[in-house]
DNA sequence: GTCGAACTACGACGATCTTCGTACATTGTG
DNA sequence: CACAATGTACGAAGATCGTCGTAGTTCGAC
């Protein structure tokens, strides 16, 4: 109970500063179709959203897995809000990290249509 | 024995056009320090290169499969000249199908100095 | 306090990955 | 021809990954 004023509880998300992020981690982790999904979408402007509002086709603790993947990687941000955890891109740090790499990777994957979307 | 005329005989190669380099594939080919390593090395100007210049710190069974890896991924092209197996980067392809990618890529690696280079 | 909603922790399973050694293939040279 | 150099094919062993179900936690509403 250190002074939790905020709606956002105390509880421990782990995220790695800016200059730790490493590169083979981050591409390992973009590597999975569906964390290159969720990261897809935070990209489209939908900036913070709860994992839920995602409809990703795997179950809970699977789509827990893969936020958490992303998040230690240093790609999204997350916090509580209520029961949800709301995510959003690093856009900026990683911009300041990597520089060009995110959106190559956004613009890459929305060319990437060999395969339309079969995975609502 | 079909017209092997050349200094390049027939063995069989298989790349993946352009147009079918999956970018899920790249990036978890890039995602290995070792390929990630060798691509970098190929981008440094060393244009041509056989496996063996490289001396990585691995097998050679390993380092052959590396380089099949990168290949499949459409990220290098490799033919054979005498005994050796020489590798380029296909930077215009990849310029091509995911532009901006590459390039990011590689000076990532370079600022990525987290690990200075015991890999020697 | 009770209940449901959203998410996490943990263990398990199967698939894939990285690595290696050994045996083999191809080329160039003597 | 024999031989060395370079690289491949084929398992095999161990690690990691993606997936899941079950049980548990935290929060908000009643």
């Amino acid at each position: 109970m250190t002074r939790t004023t905020r709606t956002t509880p105390a509880r421990h998300p782990e995220h790695p500063e800016t200059a730790r992020i490493r590169l083979e981690e981050v591409l390992s982790a973009l590597s999975d179709p569906i964390r290159l999904r969720i990261v897809h979408e935070l990209g489209r402007g939908h900036d913070d959203m709860a994992c839920i509002a995602f409809e990703l086709p795997v179950s809970k603790s699977t789509s827990t897995h893969h936020f958490r993947v992303l998040r230690e990687a240093g790609i999204i941000h997350q916090y509580y809000e209520g029961t949800s955890r709301m995510s959003r891109l690093r856009t900026q740090d990683l911009e300041e990290r990597f520089p060009g790499l995110l959106p190559a990777v956004l613009r890459a994957r929305a060319m990437d249509t060999t395969e339309p979307d079969r995975t609502t």
